[in-house]
DNA sequence: CGCTCGATATTCT
DNA sequence: GAATATCGAGCGA
């Protein structure tokens, strides 16, 4: 079987929205020492969501401005952006901009359990299959990754955490409003695998030109 | 099923 | 002090 391998840091240097439609389909791996051997985890990405620059997405991290904590959205494209929410959960993202932007980072909302699903199992404390790592806070606890991993690169295959290109890509990707945001709804920058079962909420009424992903 | 609410770090007002 | 890119427990229908 082939190495698909990782996509180059040009893939990232795009616009954040284009970024996050293109990563469902492909596969989040992580690779961890976990009773004395070598475990890979991680799945299918199924669910993303854009978050754009300064003054260009009031509902980014980076409206405001560069702080400590979002640094590394206005860093490197390809490399991770993780960052400790609600006092209780760490959510991932990959960073992602092109030349016009100043900041922008693509969180990973939810991923299919493709690999290393019982070490998965034990880090969650759970063992149903549909919430293991349907949402942000759950595929970070599935796959141990925790603050620091902030401003890891996601291009090289041998590291412990990165994106791997699959080969097929899911036939319809469609885009809603992102989730738990109260600003900056009419941008619909959140897209999913409409056929998947593994997202972290359902995708209620489409608006009828959300599969064409706003022009995109 | 669906709703409410607590946990509680970090940033901003 | 308030808000937040969340989750899961507890409750009622």
């Amino acid at each position: 079987m082939p190495k698909t391998g990782c996509f180059d840091r040009r893939f990232y240097e795009r616009r954040t929205e284009l970024v996050a439609r293109e990563l469902v389909g492909h596969y989040l791996i992580r690779r961890i020492l976990f009773n004395k051997s070598e475990h890979l985890l991680g799945g299918r990405i199924v669910e993303t969501e854009a978050y754009g620059g300064t003054a260009e997405d009031r509902a980014s991290h980076a409206y405001r401005g560069q702080t400590n904590r979002n640094a590394a959205m206005f860093g490197i494209p390809g490399r991770a952006y993780v960052y400790f929410t609600y006092g209780n959960h760490h959510c991932f993202n990959v960073t992602a901009r092109d030349r016009d932007q100043d900041a922008g980072a693509v969180l990973i909302r939810s991923i299919m359990p493709t690999q290393g699903i019982d070490v998965m199992q034990s880090f969650r404390g759970k063992n149903e299959l549909y919430s293991l790592t349907s949402g942000p806070g759950k595929l970070t606890q599935a796959l141990g990754i925790s603050r620091s991993f902030n401003g890891i690169d996601l291009t090289d295959e041998e590291s412990e955490i990165h994106i791997q290109r699959g080969r097929h890509k899911p036939s319809v990707i469609v885009s809603t409003p992102r989730i738990g945001i109260t600003k900056a709804l009419d941008k619909h920058w959140r897209f999913a695998d409409s056929t998947s079962p593994f997202l972290s909420r359902s995708l209620g009424k489409i608006p009828a030109n959300s599969s064409r992903c706003n022009g995109l």
